[in-house]
RNA sequence: CGGGGUGUCGUAUACCGGUAGUACGCAUGCUUUGGGAGCAUGUAGACUGGGUUCAAUUCCCAGCACCCCGACCA
C-alpha cells in the first residue's frame, strides 16, 4: 500500500479556523483529517478514515474475543418503536424526527436498544439460544442543544455498541464485567490511560453502569481519583466535591477533567418488558431476556487520542492507530527513483505515505510532523551515499541511521 | 433552551461613515531544496434583509450561521 503526499485528497494547513478552539479540532483540521460542515457534523477525510479504521480493527478484534456478531441495524426507525419503550419523548437529547411522504413519523436514531431488542424478541426463543451478544458499528443522531469541541461532542457519528443478552442476572454480571476489561484494553491499546468509574445511568436506564474516563485538559467531566486504589469516581453523581480522601482505602484522591469514552449498562429487563421480548425457561416458563449495552464513540476516541497524543508541532499517533506505518520524506528529488524502489519494496510489508513533492525539505518535515504518522523515514542524497535511511519516531524524535534491509525486518 | 460573543478573498487578519489593505494559499515564470524558501506577475473578499444617512462593509434592527459558558452525553 503506497500512497504519495500529492494524491491526498486533503491539504495541510498553517493556520486551523478561528473557531475550532479544542486541539484535538485545530490539529485534526489543520492536518487534513476532518472537516467541518455544519455545527457538529463532520466530515472524515482520507486520512481520517484510516485512523478510524485502524481504531475500528481494535475494536473488533476486541468483539470477536467476546464471541460477538457484528451485525448493521437501521439508522432510521419508525417512531411507534419509540413509542411502545417509552422513549420517544423522553430521550435526552431528544430525537431528531422527520415525517414520510405518507406522513409517518420516523426518527433518527441515537442509540440500539429498541431494534436490537425487537430483533431479540424473533431470534431468541429458548434459553438455549442464550446467552448472544452482537454488535454493529454504525451512525447515531443526537440532536444535542450544542456541540462542542470539534469532534468531541458531535450531533453525528460513529458509535460502536454492543448489546448482550442473558438468563440470569449473574451471567449479565459476568459479562459485563468482561466487556468492562475488554474495553479498558481497547483504550491501553490506543495508548490511553483509563478509568472505569462508577456512573449514572441516565435515559438509557439500567441499574449499573461505567463510564471510560480519560483524564484530557479539555474534559468536561471531573472525576476524583484515587491515588493508591482504582477507585474513581464523577463528581457530578457522587456529590462528593468536598471529599479529601479515597472512599474505600482512605488515599489521596485528586480532581482530574476528563473525556467521558465509553459506557456500559445492565440493563436488565427493561427494554425486554416493554417490548414483550420473552424466551422460554427449562422449565417452559416465559421469561423476559436480560440485557446489557454497551458503547464506544469512535470519534470521541480519535479526538480524545489527539487531546493526548500531541505537541507544539502536530499529532503524534500512537503506532496502532498512525494512519500509516511509515511516513517516507525524500529531501532530494535527484534520489526520487531511489526512494521509489525503496517505497515500493517496503509496501510489501507496510503502509506507506510518501513525500517526494518539490518543495522545500522544511515544509515538508513540518507537515509530517503535524499529520503525526508514528514512523518517519528520511531519505536524502547524504543518507544516498551512505546507504542507510534515517528512522525517527514521531514520539521521541529520537533518530537512527540504519541499512534499508534491516528497516525492514521488523515489518515481515 | 437561558447567557455571552463573532460574521471582511480559500485561510488568518487590519482599517474605515466617502478608492477595503496585509500575510498565507492558489496560478505562472525564474532562482531554490535537512525544518513551513526568495523575487516577479497574477487571482480572489464585506453573511442576508430592512432602517438611518447625500453616502453604510462600518451605525441601528431583524434573520441566518458559527463559537464559548451553563444543562446533557459516546
Amino acid at each position: 500500500m503506497l500512497t504519495t503526499q500529492a494524491q491526498i485528497f486533503s491539504k495541510a494547513r498553517k493556520e486551523a479556523p478561528a473557531e475550532a478552539e479544542a486541539i484535538s479540532h485545530r490539529l485534526l483540521t489543520r492536518a487534513g483529517y476532518i472537516d467541518q460542515l455544519a455545527s457538529g457534523i463532520f466530515s472524515l477525510l482520507p486520512l481520517g478514515v484510516r485512523v478510524t479504521q485502524k481504531i475500528e480493527a481494535i475494536i473488533r478484534q476486541e468483539m470477536a474475543a467476546l464471541g460477538a456478531q457484528e451485525v448493521l441495524l437501521p439508522a432510521l426507525q419508525p417512531a411507534a418503536l419509540w413509542a411502545r419503550s417509552k422513549r420517544l419523548d423522553t430521550m435526552e437529547p431528544p430525537l431528531f424526527r422527520l415525517t414520510d411522504r405518507h406522513d409517518r413519523t420516523l426518527v433518527l436514531a441515537s442509540t440500539h436498544e429498541e431494534v436490537i431488542t425487537e430483533l431479540a424478541r424473533k431470534n431468541i426463543e429458548s434459553y438455549k439460544d442464550l446467552p448472544v451478544a452482537v454488535y454493529q458499528i454504525q451512525t447515531k443522531f443526537r440532536n444535542e442543544t450544542r456541540a462542542t469541541g470539534g469532534l468531541l461532542r458531535v450531533r453525528e457519528f460513529q458509535m460502536k455498541d454492543l448489546y448482550s443478552f442473558h438468563r440470569t442476572a449473574e451471567d449479565l454480571q459476568a459479562y459485563y464485567d468482561k466487556v468492562k476489561q475488554s474495553y479498558i484494553r481497547i483504550f491501553e491499546q490506543c495508548d490511553l490511560t483509563v478509568r472505569a468509574v462508577e456512573a449514572d445511568s441516565g435515559s438509557i436506564g439500567g441499574s449499573v453502569s461505567h463510564e471510560f474516563s480519560i483524564a484530557a485538559p479539555t474534559g468536561e467531566d471531573k472525576v476524583l481519583f484515587c491515588s493508591q486504589c482504582d477507585y474513581a469516581a464523577n463528581l457530578e453523581t457522587q456529590a462528593r466535591a468536598a471529599a479529601t480522601a479515597c472512599p474505600r482505602c482512605g488515599g489521596n484522591v485528586t480532581v482530574k477533567a476528563c473525556i467521558e469514552n465509553g459506557h456500559i449498562f445492565q440493563l436488565g429487563a427493561k427494554y425486554s418488558e416493554a417490548l414483550e421480548a420473552l424466551y422460554t425457561e427449562e422449565d417452559g416458563t416465559r421469561q423476559p431476556l436480560l440485557m446489557g449495552c454497551y458503547g464506544i464513540g469512535i470519534g470521541r476516541l480519535m479526538a480524545t487520542i489527539v487531546e493526548t497524543h500531541h505537541d507544539d508541532r502536530g499529532i503524534v499517533w500512537p503506532t496502532a492507530v498512525s494512519p500509516y506505518d511509515i511516513h517516507l520524506i525524500v529531501v532530494h528529488q535527484s534520489i526520487r527513483e531511489a526512494a521509489q524502489r525503496f517505497a515500493e519494496q517496503a509496501s510489501q510489508y507496510c503502509a506507506m505515505l510518501i513525500d517526494d513533492r518539490d518543495i522545500s525539505a522544511g515544509q515538508k518535515f513540518a507537515e509530517a510532523d503535524l499529520l503525526g504518522i508514528s514512523t518517519r523515514v528520511v531519505m536524502s542524497e547524504k543518507t544516498e551515499e551512505q546507504g542507510v535511511i534515517e528512522v525517527t519516531q514521531r514520539a521521541t524524535q529520537e533518530k537512527s541511521l540504519v541499512k534499508p534491509d534491516e528497516f525492514l525486518k521488523q515489518f515481515t
